[in-house]
DNA sequence: GTTTTTTCGGAACAATTGTTCAATAACCGC
DNA sequence: GCGGTTATTGAACAATTGTTCCGAAAAAAC
């Protein structure tokens, strides 16, 4: 056989990258061998290489589509007046945002090490510029006094770190709803840096 | 050639588990060979399994020994009269003694998928035994009245993701002391939970 | 209807994987 | 220094890995 009937490079190149996205999140980058992508997707192997040059660039592209998305998505958001505003405006959406790409989240906090150098830099300098969003607010919050942070720098770690944790054991199917959770977390976030 | 000259179990045991530690940590457990290990430990491939019955053994243990050695130590720890030092103590000793442990960390919280579902149970239950033990903390604190804590199990799993990241991007050559660290993460942890 | 382009199957490649095992040399109690 | 025990080598195994490539069939263009 050869072509198959109904193949289309807009469709099959799309699942690829979902069935790659959901097979690294389940199993890990080195767990994953290309065939089992391609069996997920219901293709050959071969013809993987018509749309990634290898697997590398499968798993880079993917994390850089998804922190580029995270940056400008958070970037589109509307920016409260105040510092106090914008940070719970930010906690709630980091929540929100991770929850409903639990995948992609995943595996750019996981697979970091199975980056080339030079893709893990690029990797790395996204998530930073991230960072770098909520820890403007830190500082601007500790300026005009809203906030009490001896470090906007560490704090900002701190409260990722807390806040990404959602998707660690958040399941819709659970106890509480997204909404309670972020008022739990936001509440949390609040308390921790003010006063 | 067979048996090396100055080859003793109990000096190559160890040596084995110590890489297999630090490689794991490196590059993942999927990603590291038996013979990388083995290369590590200056010895054959053949001779590991003088140690262990296979790789997820390898793997397994390592989890386990990590985990329950961190449930002991815990208990072992001074408990203050108070819940709010009992916090205290809580978020320093968890900082402090992940800190000195980053590799068998970052294998328990990154290799849970690379565990066999029998062995996945195991580490879970440690884990959760782990977190009770700070829930339990917020739980009395909150019926004293010395927390704040809408959801103790929410709270102590939002705060151990928070404590925990102190791993991702502390450095002993960094700008602060690791007790400069523990100060600022303790204050964040305690005004996230009093009112 | 013919030609060109797009897309894929299927086989092949060398390299690497986890694991087993017989042979053998070093160690150790006597 | 002899004999049993312990620890390791080195080769071998089948299975799987990422990647390449050619032919062929479907789709698109004309």
């Amino acid at each position: 056989m050869a072509r198959t009937s109904g193949s289309h490079s807009e469709i099959t190149g799309p699942r690829i990258l979902e069935a790659a996205l959901k097979l690294f999140a389940e199993s890990g980058y080195a767990a994953v061998s290309m065939r089992k992508i391609a069996s997920e997707v219901g293709v050959q192997v071969g013809a993987l290489y018509n749309y990634t040059p290898d697997k590398q660039s499968l798993l880079f592209g993917l994390m850089r589509d998804h922190m580029e998305k995270l940056v400008a998505a958070w970037d589109q958001e509307t920016r409260p007046d105040t510092p106090m505003a914008r940070l719970e405006h930010f906690a709630r959406f980091h929540v929100g945002y991770h929850h409903v790409r639990r995948d992609a989240v995943f595996i750019a906090y996981m697979e970091l090490r199975n980056l080339t150098p030079e893709n893990f830099a690029v990797i790395e300098g996204l998530r930073s510029t991230y960072e770098g969003k909520l820890e403007d607010i830190l500082e601007e919050g500790a300026r005009n006094g809203s906030f009490s942070v001896p470090d906007a720098k560490i704090a900002s770690m701190a409260l990722i770190a807390m806040l990404t944790g959602v998707n660690t054991w958040f399941r819709e199917t659970g106890r509480l709803p997204l909404e309670e959770v972020q008022d739990i977390y936001w509440e949390m976030t609040r308390k921790a840096v003010t006063a």
